[in-house]
This record gives structure tokens, C-alpha cells and sequence, in this order.
DNA sequence: GGCAAATATTTTGATAATCAAAATATATAG
DNA sequence: CTATATATTTTGATTATCAAAATATTTGCC
């Protein structure tokens, strides 16, 4: 019991740490290579569809509104995102990606389904159900645990 | 297929972001709240027993020597190392642990322990074993993808 | 034995990501 | 229509990081 908890630990310090590598590495490889895994995370938190407002995303990223504005500005300037104010309510501004973007998030978004895809490999459906299973109710553990923003 | 493969995805995801936030958190509170993740992972990486080179921690974080230095510096002056001259050849620099630095050493490890022990508890030994191995698959793609340092 | 090359580390000068608090602009409520 | 609330940006600071230059020491070789 102590063991399998040893080694389920340095698994997940392990896989922390590589998949930290690994993303910046395929990024710095890629098309976008003017983007940091920070950049490609705001990307992700501003969503293929729609816009989002500053407020939705610092609050998704968890970082104060100051951080996200800039972190804005440079994507704007690099071409990955765009501004608009609110017309309804002019203090809120409205963020939303543009093409550029939106390859970006599409190439992200692979890499994470390439990873799902390994640690499936292999599974039955059974195993499938019971991996899911057991994540949600890590998941779950961990959110009972510690709630952000409280 | 695609469904839960999205699903285990955002598990992942949101799993990995909780762990991060529960870390900073746990430490923000506890005895040793002047030190950050970053940090607690040099000391970590210094080790409980004997010594390790500036070279060895550097490599052990996949960060710079410089940056290592500046780092090393702060926890000295906080207490939690000491750095030391190789007799045997004096360019090498051999960091260890002091009391303080082991004592958080400890806790940071044990913090580590709550957590899987945490998730173990609501796993049946099925549950257990089908993540393990999920794990172990993942791991083990994350490696093939990409070797640090290569 | 002494100099050139290699090795280990630190210093320097720069950038990215972050925060808290102050400033600005707009909306809403009485 | 004014005071308060809300949304965002600006300001001034800190931490973590890197690459390249500088420093100190060791090793290899004639």
C-alpha cells in the first residue's frame, strides 16, 4: 500500500513536470513559436467561439485583470486576439480570437488529445469507465479540498 | 469516444490546475509561508541527505546555473541551505540542507503523501490499479515524446 | 613545471508573469 | 443629478527566468 502510494506520487511529480517540458517544447517547435505556454493558456481561456469579457477570463486563468491586460495587449499585437468594447455597456470590454487564434487553440487542443489518446491505448471500454470514474472523483476530492477564489 | 476522451481531457486539465493552487496554498499557510513552490521544489531537489553540486540541482530543475545561484542565495539567507566549497576541487559549490530546510523538506513531502492517500481513500484496489496504470501509459508517452535535455 | 583548454560557478543585463493599489471610465440607484 | 458600484487599465514593484560574459580552478600535454 505505502509503495503503490510512492509510486503514484512520483508518477504524478513526473508527469507534472513533463507535461510543463513538453508544452513549451512543442510550442517552441511549432508554428507559433512567438507564444509562450502562458499565451497559448490565455488563448485557450478566450475560447474558439464568441468573446469573452476581461472579468470571465482573469477569473478562469486566476490572475488579476491587470496581468490579463497586458498579457491582451501583446497577443493583440502579435496577432493571436482582438478587442472590441461593449456596445450594451461600455466598460466592458470583449475579447475574442482571430483566425491566428484560433489555429493556435486548434493545434493546442491536439496535443492534449494526443495525450488523452496514449493513456487510452490499450484500455477496454471497461477500464475507459473506470479511469473516467476514478478522475472525477479525484477531481471532485480536490475541489472539496481547496475552492479558488475562496 | 470522442466525448469522453474530451471529458478525461478537462479532468486532466482541472486536476492539474487544482494540484497547483492547493500546493501554493497548503505552503502560503502553513509553518514555512516565507518561501514559494519554486522554492520548496530547490529544496526538494538539494535533498534530505549529504550534498548536491550546483550543477546537479540545476540539471535535477532543468533551469540554469544562474538562475540556480540567485535562487540558492535567498534560501541561504532565509535559512534553509547552506552552500559549502568542494575541498577536493574548489570550483565545485555543494549545497545542502540545513535544519529548517529539512524540517520543510519534511512537511512539503508529506503534504505530497495527504494528497495521494486523499485520492487513494474513495478507489476501490480496481480503481486504483486501472489508474495506476493509466498513469504509468502516460508517463511513459510524455517520455517517448520528448527526452528533457535532448 | 607551466600554459592552454576545459569545467564549475557567479555576475550581468535583459525579459515575462505576476500582484496590489491607484486611476479612469461608465453605469445604476436613489 | 449625484453618489456609489462596476469594469478595466495603469503604475510600481517583485520573482523567476535566460543567455552570455566574467571569474576561478583544474587538467592535459609538451
Amino acid at each position: 500500500m505505502e509503495e503503490k502510494m510512492k509510486e503514484i506520487n512520483s508518477m504524478l511529480v513526473e508527469i507534472y513536470d513533463d507535461i510543463n517540458h513538453i508544452e513549451e517544447y512543442t510550442i517552441k517547435q511549432g508554428a507559433f513559436n512567438d507564444i509562450s505556454i502562458t499565451e497559448i493558456h490565455t488563448i485557450e481561456a478566450v475560447g474558439m467561439y464568441g468573446s469573452k469579457t476581461m472579468s470571465e477570463i482573469a477569473q478562469a486563468l486566476d490572475i488579476t485583470m491587470g496581468t490579463l491586460t497586458t498579457a491582451v495587449d501583446k497577443l493583440i499585437k502579435k496577432g493571436y486576439m482582438e478587442r472590441s468594447r461593449s456596445n450594451t455597456d461600455r466598460r466592458i470590454v470583449n475579447v475574442s480570437l482571430t483566425k491566428r487564434g484560433k489555429l493556435a487553440y486548434r493545434i493546442h487542443e491536439k496535443f492534449h488529445m494526443d495525450m488523452v489518446r496514449a493513456i487510452m491505448k490499450d484500455f477496454t471500454p471497461e477500464e475507459e469507465e473506470i479511469l473516467l470514474q476514478g478522475l472525477r472523483k479525484l477531481n471532485q476530492h480536490l475541489k472539496d479540498i481547496y475552492t479558488p477564489g475562496k
